[in-house]
Parts: structure tokens; sequence; C-alpha cells
DNA sequence: CATGTTGGTATACTCTGTGATACTGGTAAC
DNA sequence: GTTACCAGTATCACAGAGTATACCAACATG
């Protein structure tokens, strides 16, 4: 590494870690909320009208389950679509873009299964 | 697959589905709020004292850091060292229970960056 | 024809996470 | 001796996240 190189990374570094807050931020606000990922799990999992969905998740309620979709249809995140056959038929699925969460929610659920043997174990 | 799997598979995902929400759900609890994560990286990035650890993370308040930081303690997932030379000298430290959440934090900030790229692509 | 399911809405309430601001006691630097 | 840094604490206040409960219209089931 020559002089000026370090100097190069002693500069950037301040300015990657910046961006990595930066992104960790932005990440944490578009997922903020207790329900957010259950729900593009429970998507994920096959579930599709809005009484399963609420069912698959325990402690949800209607009224919040109805919020976060409808936000999360506007952010893009889900596609709301209705049959109108009769009965009405409504669905939600997962757009390509929200399944990006993926590899998060992965993560997190082997994290949680971790934490539970762990307690369990002491 | 024989009839005896078959059911066996259809019987136990249910339950595996509830045990990921259940996996899910305590990560999101022991993760909640905006500051956790970010706390968390910051000290793993190597800050270690409490105003190095403010002024990385964008937005933080001193009351917010200061009640985290004690939660966190609480919950094993960092330490408080004094070293009582004059002037007084505290440090945080993660746990190795906390660094299990690397992973995490790393799908996340790559996630955050891939959303802001996206953004600023359109 | 009474009851249950579906896909939600309406209303009212709690409460806590978060923010803003100020302050403290000790040390160090100028 | 005034200013600044460290490691926080103390109050006050508020929006909005989340809860509880009831309700609706349309259809299906027994």
């Amino acid at each position: 590494m020559t002089k000026q190189e370090k100097a190069a990374a002693i500069l950037s570094n301040p300015r990657n870690q910046q961006e990595e807050v930066q992104a960790l931020q932005d990440t944490i606000y578009v997922l903020g909320g207790k329900w957010k990922l259950p729900i593009i799990n429970s998507l994920c999992n096959g579930n599709k009208r809005f009484r399963d969905i609420e069912r698959s998740i325990p402690g949800i309620t209607t009224r919040m389950l109805s919020r976060e979709l409808k936000e999360m249809e506007a952010n893009q995140l889900l596609k709301r679509t209705v049959t109108p056959d009769t009965p009405v038929l409504v669905e939600y699925t997962v757009t390509e873009y929200c399944r990006s969460f993926g590899d998060i929610i992965l993560e997190m659920i082997k994290w949680g299964k971790q934490h539970r043997e762990k307690i369990r174990g002491i």
C-alpha cells in the first residue's frame, strides 16, 4: 500500500461507515413496525387471502393487517388482485421487489430459532 | 413418497410455519425500534465510547442512546466497562451473543444499498 | 332461517417510543 | 477563568403505532 492508497483508505472509511448506517436505517424504515415482515413471510409461505394471512400471524388484528396491506400495496411491496366471481375473491401476492427481503427474513428466522434453543438450553 | 410420508409432511408443515412466525416475531421483538441495530453496527465498527457511538449514528439523541445501551446491557447484548482512571473511561463492547446478529445486519445493509441504487436509477 | 365465513371498516382508546431541551459534575485545554 | 469535552440524567410533550370491540354486506352451509 502506497502512502496515497493508505490516505485514501483512511478517508474513504468514514464515508463507508456513513453509507452503511444510512443503508441500515433505510431498511429499518421500510420494514418498520411489528407486522410487515411477518406479513411478507406469510405471503411467501403461500397465504394469499385476508383471513388466511390473519390466521397465520398470531396476535395481529384485522385493523392492523388491513392498514399494513394497504401501505405495502402503495409501496409496491405487494399486489392486490380481485376476481369478481361470486363470491368475490381477493388475493394478495408479493412483488419481485418484495422478494428481495427473503434473505433478511431467513436470517431473522434462523436467529429466532437459535435464540429459543439457547433459552431453552439454559 | 409414501402415504405416511405425505401425511407427515402435511401435518408438519403448519407446525413449521408456526415455528417460523414465532422465531421471526422473537427476533423482531429483540431488535425492536429504530436504534438497536444501528448501535450494534456502530459497536461492531469499532466505536466504543458514548459520544463516538452517538456521533456515528445520525439522528439519535443522547437520551435514546442511553436508554438503549442500558436495555441492551441488561439483555446481555453488550458489556459496559468502566476504567476509573482520571478522567473516567467508559467503554461499550458487543458480546459474542450479539455478534450473532451480524448476518442480519449485513443483509439489511445490502438491501438498503440496493434500494438506494434502485431509487437513484429511476 | 340461523349461523358462519369472507373482506374488510368504524370508533374509541392506550401507551410507549421518540423527540426537544436543558442540565450536571468532573476534567482538560486555551 | 472561560470554554469545551465526557458520560450521561431529568422533564416535558406528542404523534402515531398498536389494541379492543363492534359492526357491515354478501354469500354459503346446515
